[in-house]
RNA sequence: GUGGCUGUAGCUCAGUUGGUUAGAGUACAAGAUUGUGGCUCUUGGAGUCGGGGGUUCGAAUCCCCUCAGCCACCCCA
């Protein structure tokens, strides 16, 4: 007896019934991206590890517990790719994208992968759609890119969502901010939890973010990253508010918003979804000034954002949200007979060839399972073909919704189907 | 990686203190004077009870292991 194989851990089926919704969205998305003249990126997925590495942090948890890794066969080291910045800084970097002079508007979207714990709105392979904005340190960047989030969120008809923007600095007043926070948390360690005494000497800023009770009070008193911001950091951040404001895009400023990747700096900003559960981000970004120069590039400023098909799908289902048409053919063939069976496998391919959607069922024989199957099918008409019919090389048309027939002839069914 | 809950037809779920051929709704298939769908009615097919092991005369039911899903931690999309 055969094996069953199941699913991987962690990843799931798109199964037909329901897949025209992800092209629904993710055409969605590439229609809202080009109204900003972002341009398509396709880039592997799998890199050099290094790729990742060295550009999310090897300290972050990504790369150090939920990438897969692998071997080829001369040894070279490389990863299913967490998260899409890094690759498509490596490729504009690879194929000098900035020479054309101008900023690069890209967008992209495919598989990601992390081993992670799954649960609700949080996959080892989940699909990600993003943006990279590339050659501008201009606030109005800033505020161009969440712009386009947002609407992309709109265009979909999501309302239960709310924008929280922040700024972490760049590299010198992170530095001070660091060192503020370790100076208020350290007396108050005894008190913390032990996540948190673990993390205060790698990344001080999480302690802003802990859940635990205790932790939250003594972290609601902390020094505010607001105020430790340099003056370029400053003035790029409320220009940033004012853009926005201009545009009409609601946010509220939120010092908590610590961007797990390294290579963030200045703007960082989330959407959420205010009716989902735990995993609740739907659209993670913020600027990665620098990030470029590491890869080998010139200086060029960047940023983006990355979101989960996954979460946002999840969020539209639960504000009833439009998916787009679910496909049905146009026609439904019902042939009678074997004669009319050979005549409607070169009726069939005339028709499709002209445009028109048609399907048939050559299982079943009885007129009756034949119309059922059409029912069935969602087709707007049918066309009957038996004896009668074709000694007159007609077809009888029928509409399903009104119940209306008449006979045509054989060769005008597309211009009846589109009487225009 | 840690903890809690769950796992019975394609789908949603029943299944009494372990007891004989494991049920329902829905979906599917065939039929109701044989060339006309939707509604109704009749009949039918369909389940390794997540998997493996154990206890027992007997396990869907009790015990152990394992796999998977959900929820939270964590992380983030």
């Amino acid at each position: 007896m055969a094996t069953k194989y199941s699913i991987p851990r962690g990843t799931y089926d798109i199964l037909p019934d329901i897949s025209y919704r992800r092209i629904y969205v993710e055409q969605m998305f590439y229609k809202i991206a080009a109204t900003f003249n972002f341009k398509q990126i396709v880039t592997p997925i799998f890199e050099r590890s290094d790729v990742f590495e060295r550009s999310v942090g090897d300290t972050s948890d990504i790369v150090q517990k939920e990438m897969y890794r692998f071997t080829d066969k001369k040894g070279r080291k490389f990863a299913l790719r967490p998260e899409g910045t890094a690759s498509v800084v490596r490729s504009y970097v690879e194929n000098n994208l900035g020479m054309a002079g101008g900023a690069t508007r890209l967008c992209y979207s495919g598989p990601m992968f992390r081993y992670d714990r799954p649960q609700k709105g949080r996959y080892r392979q989940f699909y990600q759609y993003g943006v990279e904005y590339l050659g501008s340190d201009d606030p109005m960047v800033d505020a161009e890119i969440i712009a386009l989030g947002h609407r992309y969120l709109t265009a979909l008809g999501l309302k239960n969502f709310k924008l929280e923007i922040n700024s972490i600095g760049s590299a010198n007043c992170a530095k001070d901010y660091d060192a503020a926070l370790v100076d208020y948390f350290t007396p108050h360690l005894d008190a913390m939890c032990r996540d948190c005494r673990q993390r205060i000497d790698k990344n001080p800023k999480r302690l802003l973010d802990c859940k635990v009770a205790s932790c939250k009070a003594i972290a609601k008193d902390a020094p505010n990253m607001l105020e430790y911001l340099d003056d370029d950091c400053k003035t790029h951040f409320t220009a940033v508010q004012r853009y926005l404001a201009q545009m009409g895009i609601p946010f509220s400023v939120n010092p908590t918003i610590v961007r797990g990747l390294d290579y963030y700096n200045k703007t960082a900003f989330e959407f959420i979804d205010t009716n989902l559960g735990a995993q609740n981000t739907l659209i993670g970004g913020g600027r990665y000034n620098g990030l470029v120069a590491q890869f080998g590039g010139k200086d060029v400023p960047g940023i983006g954002f990355a979101g989960g098909f996954e979460r946002l799908m999840l969020s539209m289902e639960t504000e009833g949200c439009f998916f787009g048409e679910e496909p049905r053919p146009q026609i439904y063939f019902v042939a009678l007979g074997n004669a009319a069976k050979v005549a409607a496998a070169g009726i069939l391919y005339r028709l499709r060839s002209q445009g028109i959607s048609a399907e048939y069922n050559v299982e079943k024989t009885s007129m009756k399972a034949q119309m059922k199957a059409a029912d069935k099918s969602g087709a707007k008409g049918v066309l009957i073909l038996g004896d009668d019919e074709l000694k007159d090389n007609v077809v009888v048309l029928k509409w399903l919704e009104t119940g209306k027939q008449k006979r045509i002839k054989i060769d005008n069914i597309a211009e009846e189907l589109h009487p225009e």
